[in-house]
DNA sequence: TTTAAATCGGATAGTTTTGTCCTATTAATA
DNA sequence: TATTAATAGGACAAAACTATCCGATTTAAA
C-alpha cells in the first residue's frame, strides 16, 4: 500500500504528536527506538516531513521534533502520505495507464473508483490527533 | 497499489482472454504491443502466469498464449494479483507492523480493515471475462 | 568561549524491482 | 530433414527504494 518511507513517516508523526500533547520534544534517536525504524533513514524522512511543514524541527542541543497542538488537530493522514508518497494511491490508474478516466477508462476503472474514493476519504478524514488517542491507553501500538 | 509487473500481468491476461474468445492464440510480441509494455519483461511475467496456470503457453512455431473459455469465466482478478504480488495488498498492516490484529492493532487498523475488505471482495468478485466485455465495443482500453 | 547534543545534508552502499540480452528448446512446415 | 517462428530460462544491467556514514551546522549550557 504505502512505501516503507511512508509507513515510518506516519508512525513517526503519530509518536511525535503523542509526545507533543504532553509538551515533550523528542529526538530522532528516541523516535526511531519507539517506532522501531532505522535511525538514519528515519532522519531523512523527518527532514522531508519538516520541509513539508508536517513536523517542526529544532536544531542544536535540546533540539528535536515536535508538532503544535493546532497542527495535531488539523493535520490529516492524507497530508502525511502526500508529502512522502504523493497521491498515486488514490489518483492514477489501477492498471498503470497514464490516460485513464471516465471517458477513456481501463477495464477496471469503475471498480477501482469507489475503493479509491473510500481510501481517499478515509485518509482525508483521519486526523493526527485521532491516531494518538488509543496509544495513551495502551489500546493501539506503534511497534512490532 | 500493484507492482508494475502486476499491472502488466493483468493487462496481458485481459488481452489474451479477449483474443481467446475469438479463438486467436497470441504471441508475446503482439501482447506487448497491444498493452504497451516492455517485451522481455512481459515475457517473464507471462512465464510466471503460465506456471500459475493463469494462462496456457504453447511453444514452437505458431505458438503463443491463450486461455480456455472455462478459465476465462472462472478466473478472478484476485488470482492474477496473487500470482504476481501475493496477498500483501489486502493482508498485512497499513503501517508495516508485523504483528497487527484486532488484539494488538496499529492506530489505523480499524480504518484500514473495511477498505482492504472492500478491495479483496472486489478482486475476488471480478472475473476475467467481465474485464474483457468493454474492450470489444471500444468502451474500455488497455493502452495509453 | 568551549563543549556537547542535536538536526541537516551530501555521498555512498545494499537490496529490490524493472528491464534487457542471448542461448536453448520446442514445434510447425517447407 | 532443415528452417523458421515461437516460448523458456539464465545472466546481466539499470533504476528505484531502502539504508548507512560522516562531516557541517546549529544551539544550549557548562
Amino acid at each position: 500500500m504505502f512505501s516503507k518511507a511512508c509507513e515510518y513517516g506516519i508512525r513517526a508523526s503519530i509518536y511525535i504528536a503523542l509526545q507533543s500533547l504532553e509538551s515533550r520534544r523528542v529526538s530522532l534517536k528516541e523516535i526511531a527506538e519507539e517506532i522501531n525504524s532505522p535511525v538514519a533513514f528515519t532522519a531523512k524522512i523527518l527532514q522531508l516531513l519538516s520541509k513539508n511543514n508536517i513536523v517542526d524541527s529544532v536544531k542544536g542541543a535540546h533540539g528535536g521534533f515536535e508538532i503544535s497542538r493546532t497542527q495535531i488537530d488539523k493535520l490529516k493522514l492524507s497530508e502525511i502520505v502526500n508529502a512522502i508518497d504523493g497521491n498515486t494511491i488514490y489518483e492514477g490508474c489501477g492498471l498503470g495507464l497514464k490516460e485513464c478516466n471516465a471517458e477513456k477508462p481501463c477495464p477496471v476503472h469503475d471498480k477501482f473508483v469507489s475503493i479509491r474514493n473510500d481510501l481517499r476519504q478515509m485518509l482525508e478524514n483521519t486526523s493526527l490527533y485521532e491516531m494518538t488517542t488509543g496509544l495513551e491507553m495502551g489500546v493501539t501500538f506503534l511497534k512490532r
